[in-house]
DNA sequence: GCCACGTTGTCAACCGGTTGCCACCGGGCT
DNA sequence: AGCCCGGTGGCAACCGGTTGACAACGTGGC
């Protein structure tokens, strides 16, 4: 009766397929897998039995469209390159399995232009936008929050829910150590203009360090990265500080390298520290003092209140708690020689 | 008449809006966007305006259910932790945008098993699967790849297309250089048993290291990360071995921090090597040697061949060429020394 | 024995595009 | 004037699910 079991590439089973197979209407199907309890359990059992037989899997294209549900997360990054968002992709594709959604990883390349273009075309696409390190302009995203969900990562903007670090904590740690370490004068390298973390930071630099009888410079930075570390150097030693603290730890180890290789003893001249913990932080030599970002718990903690926002009530905001940051201490931040060089 | 522009969330809007504006049938406004030259150029423009004016962005599920078109790939990577996939996600990201594709990337944590339910999973979603190091059995890739089509990176499978490395070239110039410095017993710190690559190196050593007067041992490795390259360490040193090849630049750097912690001079006492030159690989102390893939470049092959399958010719793979391997010489391989440790 | 009611499954419309088919239109030809 | 023709645009069906409305059915109570 049935025809041989062939390996030929049939197309994927539909609810029309499940349904002759189990003899009742595709509707009767639709409501079985997805409605517990509305059809009886013999008929519903008869239906997952064909379903299975059939290695049916739903279409959720088919699905999105009368419902509106696509089941489909973004992460929007500014930069695929940067080992920051390794973290943040692990724990937000974590989160999104989790949750059973899909998640879509999209690049804005550092451009707010693009950025825009960007959530405008993938909107119709996903339930929600997890927007991490996000360099546009604050008022579109505002507008785009009240249409579709977003979650924001380091950056905060009024009505947008946001997960963001404890900075002053992070900062606060990390001037301590220094401090302890006997630093008065340190220099900021900072990122983009553009960042909030870059604000919050130097924000919490000029705050916190007067009460720690502290100085600190701000060196203005070019890219967040290791190049953009290493041509630093050179404006950091005008300066009259004995540590640096860069905007992340790729401007940091690029600093770093670039101090070695000029010969400048890293910490005894200059103490080296940075922010992330990226992969790649403890490989230097000396391995690089950070504070620790939990990005990964950042990232599923984003798409946990991306999912909430959806599937929740609209109008309120998850709560959510700044992340702690955590100092790492390694070798690249120490007491600053007396002489010079190290011993 | 018109009511105020409103900065509502207003639902994106549909062909059908674009059709009331243009005062055309929505059918029309369909053709005019993407079957050029079948609607008069003054129709077309009208319509385009209307289009412009409402911001109007096309419903790709929309429009995959009647098409079966989806403009989405997916990306499955066996674990999204290994900077490797770094190289090949980016490359991926940007060969997907130039080719107007949307990418989402998926984990097989390493499973087979995994790997196969999200193939199945997914499979309604995308048009085609970018396959990068998969764990998985032959056969149901090769079921999979005849229903759907499949590029598989640093994996060859008879019928299905593949964008592999010349590995005979790469380790043909790591041994040539080892040799060089004076090296006649290495070891090779293998990966997982279910790796293409893992089977094809070491069957390269085994052919490449006599011709050279080489000797070749295989140590097992345990996981492909920097932890199963440290508890390596131990076996390395009981093998009459002055120098390693490591799996992966992961293990390699295991290997070596942990030698460093136990005052084995590298390259001294200790040759070591890695494959893939990951970020990271410079930057530790001595900077590591190893063989550098050019996997972003792969990545955007990959994606290159899996759109030329998708839109091409379904009868014919795409030939594609192994891509070159390159020899990356840092500090971490040396000649050894004579007498021992370093001075 | 009849009716009210709760349960179970079907019908049909709909989501937002695409496309085969056809009707209409105006112009050029005989 | 009548005819044919190519170019243009509309109608309606369809992709694969979902869901409100409703019919059919069985049950219990009076």
């Amino acid at each position: 009766m049935t025809g041989p079991v062939s390996d030929e590439p049939r197309p994927p089973a539909t609810i029309y397929d499940v349904a002759r197979l189990a003899q009742v209407s595709p509707s009767t199907v639709s409501r079985a897998l997805n409605k517990p309890g509305r059809i009886s359990a013999q008929t519903e059992r008869k239906i997952r039995a064909a379903a299975e037989r059939l290695e049916f899997e739903i279409n959720p294209m088919a699905r999105a469209l009368p419902t509106g549900r696509r089941m489909t997360l973004a992460l929007m990054l500014a930069d695929i390159t940067n080992p920051v968002v390794f973290g943040l992709i692990r724990g937000a594709e974590r989160g999104a399995a989790a949750a059973g959604y899909t998640l879509i990883i999209t690049e804005s390349q550092e451009s707010g232009e693009a950025e825009l273009r960007m959530l405008r075309k993938i909107q119709a696409s996903v339930d929600g936008i997890v927007l991490a390190t996000t360099r546009g302009p604050a008022e579109p995203i505002r507008q785009f929050a009240h249409a579709k969900p977003i979650v924001l990562v380091n950056r905060a903007e009024p009505g947008v829910a946001s997960i963001i670090p404890d900075v002053p904590g992070g900062v606060a740690q990390l001037l301590d150590h220094l401090r302890a370490c006997g630093h008065a004068n340190v220099a900021y390298l900072s990122g983009p203009a553009a960042s909030w973390v870059n604000g919050e930071r130097w924000a919490a630099l000029v705050r916190l360090a007067p009460p720690r009888a502290m100085h600190v410079f701000q060196i203005p930075g070019r890219a967040p990265t290791m190049a953009g570390g290493a041509e630093a150097l050179e404006r950091v030693m005008l300066l009259p500080a004995t540590a640096v603290i860069a905007f992340n730890d790729l401007m940091a180890i690029g600093l770093l390298r670039q101090a070695r290789q000029e010969d400048i003893a890293v910490p005894g001249r200059l103490s080296i520290a940075g922010f992330d913990n990226i992969f790649g932080a403890e490989l230097t030599t000396p391995a690089l003092t950070t504070v620790a970002a939990p990005l990964e718990d950042a990232g599923a903690r984003a798409v946990e209140s991306l999912v909430a926002l959806i599937e929740g009530s609209p109008a309120r905001l998850p709560e959510v708690s700044p992340f702690e940051l955590r100092l790492v201490v390694r070798d690249s931040t120490g007491p600053p020689a007396v002489g010079q060089g190290e011993g």
